[in-house]
DNA sequence: TTGCTACTTAAAGTCGACTTGAGGTCAAGG
DNA sequence: CCTTGACCTCAAGTCGACTTTAAGTAGCAA
């Protein structure tokens, strides 16, 4: 395959494949002249990065879980910290999500008088809700 | 107060405090010589704002929903939106940390075995599963 | 009045994950 | 054979949310 043909069917630009290349996330098997080469598995691990990500591993997390070779040698123990992250996040997103519905719902003139919303902010300020650097499926 | 009881009391270091002023998200009061003299009504502020910020919310937008005084004119609608998007980021997150942990706990040699753990790499592959730019909690 | 410091400013730096741009190469189709 | 344009490399730029640095100022205690 060449890079057009992974580009069609990963969907990822080939600037970022060039770039997951040079971050040592994928390999090329060869070049034909200067042009990359690609075996068929790469898409499985551009699948693997993508799930890596949703996941919330950084790249270079996700460098580390490869073996040169390219297979994926994955620590359960990992797996399960992350998974206890996600708890976390799912727990405060929850929070933050009745708040909001309450806030929406609520009869008090300005939100800020609202008990309720006073309680989530002070939640918020006191550093009980986990920073998020940025929300699942924000803008473009 | 000065800036650097607000500091004190909200936790947030003053470099930040002076970025969310430039960027307009609060005021000071007005100067005692240079130094920035702030209300204390600036902490409830910057709980607010710390709130928006655990919600999802950018600082632009948070700015967007506020005025440099701090008061709030947040739409009902939005909020409703916002808390649309936080169900589908915990339904997102939810299925993640389910798969994560049945793959820690899956007995298959390679996850890449594990037919849940396929599906999960299906998903993500295919940006099913919304793009998150960092965990909560992630490390220092 | 001196001097210590906490404060001030503007500009530049950081970090992660890419994207963009300039300038160059070469495999394939006509 | 020659052109075309897809591909290449390397460097620099972008974005968000801050932090850091350098250089300057001034409120307050002695």
């Amino acid at each position: 395959m060449d890079i057009s043909e992974v580009v069609r069917r990963s969907g990822l630009p080939a600037s970022t494949l060039r770039f997951y290349e040079q971050k040592g996330l994928i390999a090329s098997v060869g070049r034909r002249g200067l042009h990359r080469v690609f075996a068929a598995s790469v898409l499985e691990q551009l699948s693997l990065i993508a799930l890596g990500r949703a996941a919330g591993f950084s790249l270079n997390e996700i460098a580390a879980m490869f073996g040169a070779d390219g297979r994926p040698r994955i620590e359960r123990q990992q797996l399960l910290e992350k998974a206890d992250e996600l708890d976390q996040s799912i727990k405060q997103l929850t929070a933050m999500r009745d708040g909001l519905r309450h806030a929406a719902a609520c009869s008090a003139p300005s939100h800020l008088e609202c008990p309720k919303f006073r309680r989530l902010m002070g939640l918020a300020g006191a550093g009980v809700i986990g920073e998020r650097r940025n929300g699942a499926s924000g803008k473009k």
